[in-house]
DNA sequence: ACCATAGATCAATTAAGGTTGATTGATGCT
DNA sequence: AGCATCAATCAACCTTAATTGATCTATGGT
């Protein structure tokens, strides 16, 4: 079996991938583009529920996906570009070599 | 607001990442991964029930991840690398621009 | 010390998704 | 035609994840 997709990143990925599948942290990630932004913030941009939100914030931190950054009373949430690009680059790996012909139905 | 990630783009993404968030789709996407295979194939190297697997290979279909086609009496399954590909670029975009320092909280 | 606000956590409910076994449709073989 | 096999579908069940409102902790201001 020659896997070029080793184990150890698949996962990594498939707990990556569990955080990202949801709209609402989508649209969280989506919100942190562009930069850190703390929980009041965001609980306004995305008009959700304090309880919601951190529900889902406390997700994708435990994914990896973001960190969390204290200063004073407020919390700031940003991306961990890594997380997102060691997925990137596992689909990418994925993708490749699967072109190939149909071996015979045993 | 500047998203350099567009709607549409996020829409397609959102539902290649549903489908690829569970355990046992990733482990067909990856005997996919050097070829097509037939469900017989499938049900029998990954020790799967027929109807688990055919529910998963549905879910993955629907999502454009994978494409069937039918040969005979069998069902070949293979992976569509335009969809892993526009997703992994996906990730890449999000994970570009998101350095910048923490604007003040309101 | 007291109060107000930010945010995490908890328990109960609800919703969504996955599993299981049985049934059905279709294809090929004799 | 009749039979066997591949694979999809269906309904009932089970499991997991998300929502909601209340409570709790911590920080900063007065």
């Amino acid at each position: 079996m020659d896997s070029t997709v080793e184990p150890l990143a698949e996962d990594q990925a498939q707990r990556l991938l569990r955080a990202l599948a949801e709209p609402i942290r989508l649209q969280v990630l989506a919100a942190l583009q562009n930069g850190e932004r703390c929980v009041c913030d965001l609980t306004s941009d995305l008009d959700l529920g304090q309880s919601k939100l951190s529900f889902h914030l406390k997700v994708l931190k435990e994914s990896g996906l973001i960190r969390a950054r204290q200063d004073g009373r407020w919390i700031y949430y940003g991306l961990e570009p890594a997380s997102l690009l060691l997925l990137r680059d596992w689909l990418g790996e994925l993708a490749i070599a699967c072109q190939s012909p149909a071996p015979p139905c045993s």
